[in-house]
DNA sequence: CGTACCCGATGTGTT
């Protein structure tokens, strides 16, 4: 069947959009790797289903949280395509059901988290399949979290390598060139060999603001202010699960209804609040960066930041959920400089050194039976340092268990150091070089705020494009015109 | 602590 066919037949569409033709173009006939960077709600789901569709062996998406796939298959199956996913949810028996479903080639798309992976059974499984498209979905996880939180993002080469190096396909919203070029090395495909499409990050009817603060009074007052002004549903971004808290009473106090959605609810608490925000229930989200992956309601009318977020990509992702509908949205951050230390904790705590991982690797060795007799506690007092705000050994075992230096855990009692510390986390050098890129792009978000210049064409510039025009609505173009006007330069 | 996966045991909630 021709994709037209298939878009006709499945989706009820007559016409492809945007760059959609020449993907699945490049997919389907060339058989070329592609990368595609394209706004949400800009039809990236098709660019692989189709081909999958297409093709006569099956394809195995990557994707990010059990939610999206839910969503995904839900969505498929209603369009009457044989998708599935194995994941946590489903039981060891219904797991197997579907993998062999997807063998027999029953089940067209399947859904997976990179963690799969590690699981010999599907390993041992899927290795001898033939597959015809691997795709990547929301790619910039591979780079946002593949370093140091969901390490199991940096190995999608290695997974590749098992399915034989299949036709593959990545997609996201926002990826910087860095980010594209480190998207491709860990697809472990040559930059020759894949072929990039971006279709721009205009959003023209976002108005960029930002607000100096100094106290919390101050934000509560732009926020109260941004809440009596606009219409219609909005989102707050809070970096603290406990600031969040806090504002969430103090907002409950002036009578203003919300719902709030960070990490640390249970599933069933987030479908739930999620649903009724998007149903029009809710008006008003406070929120972590939890909130937002898979997202798409239309009349999203504000996004503020009560805090810093980490980068000017997490920023512009998070205001991207604003005005899909096309209508004049407002996206505000307040600017406190003492919020920056937050994110710098957080960059510290993601970055442990070569001294820490030798340290710790020296414990383990050791000590292992202390530590799995005395726990996590002993091991902090071992390593000297008591501050139970430092998170470092977290990640740190994240990282050991990628490397398969480390199995088991100090909840069973059966953690075993299995084999030496890799290079990566040996090497100062390396291990330096992220944690510098990570301050570097904290720095994008203070140079965001402090810019006298157009905010849309900043964000434009950050993201590789030179092009842009002044917005002539970001809070800076406002008042160059007032200082125009005046005759000032 | 911001972000999530995994898994099997335990016990839940009522659109």
């Amino acid at each position: 069947m021709l994709p037209e066919t298939i878009l006709k037949k499945y989706y009820k569409s007559d016409s492809f959009r945007g760059l959609q033709k020449e993907i699945l173009d490049t997919i389907i006939n060339k058989k070329r790797h592609c990368l595609v960077l394209m706004p949400t709600g800009g039809g990236k789901s098709l660019c692989y289903q189709i081909p999958a569709l297409y093709f006569d062996k099956g394809t195995i998406v990557i994707s990010p949280l059990i939610a999206l796939m839910q969503d995904q298959v839900d969505s498929l199956k209603r369009k009457n395509i044989s998708a599935g996913f194995i994941n946590s949810t489903l039981s060891k028996q219904e797991r197997d059901e579907k993998l062999n479903e997807f063998i027999l080639g029953k089940i067209k798309i399947l859904y997976v988290t990179p963690e799969r992976f590690k699981k010999k059974d599907f390993v041992d499984k899927i290795k001898n399949m033939e597959i015809s498209l691997f795709a990547v979905d929301e790619a910039h996880c591979i780079s946002e979290w593949g370093h140091d939180f969901r390490p199991d993002y940096s190995r999608i080469g290695e997974f590749r390598k098992i399915l034989n190096n299949p036709l593959t396909i990545a997609l996201t919203a926002t990826a910087t060139s860095e980010v594209q070029s480190d998207i491709i090395k860990k697809l472990n495909i040559k930059k020759s060999e894949i072929k990039i499409f971006h279709q721009g990050i205009d959003r023209p009817n976002l108005r960029l603001d930002t607000a100096d603060i100094f106290s919390d009074e101050e934000k509560l007052f732009h926020i109260i202010k941004v809440l009596n002004e606009f219409e219609g549903s909005g989102i707050i971004y809070f970096s603290l699960i406990q600031t969040l808290r806090i504002f969430s009473q103090l907002l409950k106090d002036k009578g203003y209804a919300h719902g709030i959605y960070h990490g640390k609810m249970t599933s069933r608490e987030r479908k739930k609040i999620q649903r009724k925000f998007l149903g029009g229930n809710i008006n008003l989200m406070l929120a972590t960066n939890a909130f937002g992956m898979g997202i798409d309601k239309a009349d999203i009318r504000f996004v503020v930041h009560a805090e810093v977020p980490s980068s000017v990509e997490s920023y512009y992702q998070e205001i991207g959920r604003a005005g899909r509908d096309g209508k004049n949205s407002l996206c505000l951050l307040l600017y406190n400089q003492n919020d920056l230390y937050i994110q710098l904790d957080f960059i510290k705590w993601s970055n442990p050194n070569a001294d820490f991982y030798s340290a710790l690797f020296d414990i383990l060795k050791r000590d292992i039976d202390a530590v799995n007799s005395y726990g996590i506690d002993f091991l902090r007092e071992q390593m000297n340092y008591k501050n139970r705000n430092d998170f470092r050994i977290e990640t740190a075992f994240r990282m050991l268990e990628r490397y398969e230096v480390i199995e088991g855990g100090i909840e069973n009692k059966n953690l075993k150091v299995i084999n030496k510390l890799p290079k990566d986390l040996e090497e100062q050098e390396k291990l330096k070089k992220k944690l510098l890129n990570d301050n570097k792009k904290l720095l994008s978000m203070v140079k965001y705020f402090r810019t006298k210049y157009c905010r849309r064409v900043f964000i434009s510039n950050y993201f590789g494009f030179n092009d842009e025009k002044p917005c002539g609505k970001c809070d800076n173009c406002d008042k160059f015109h007032l200082t125009s006007k005046l005759g000032n330069s």
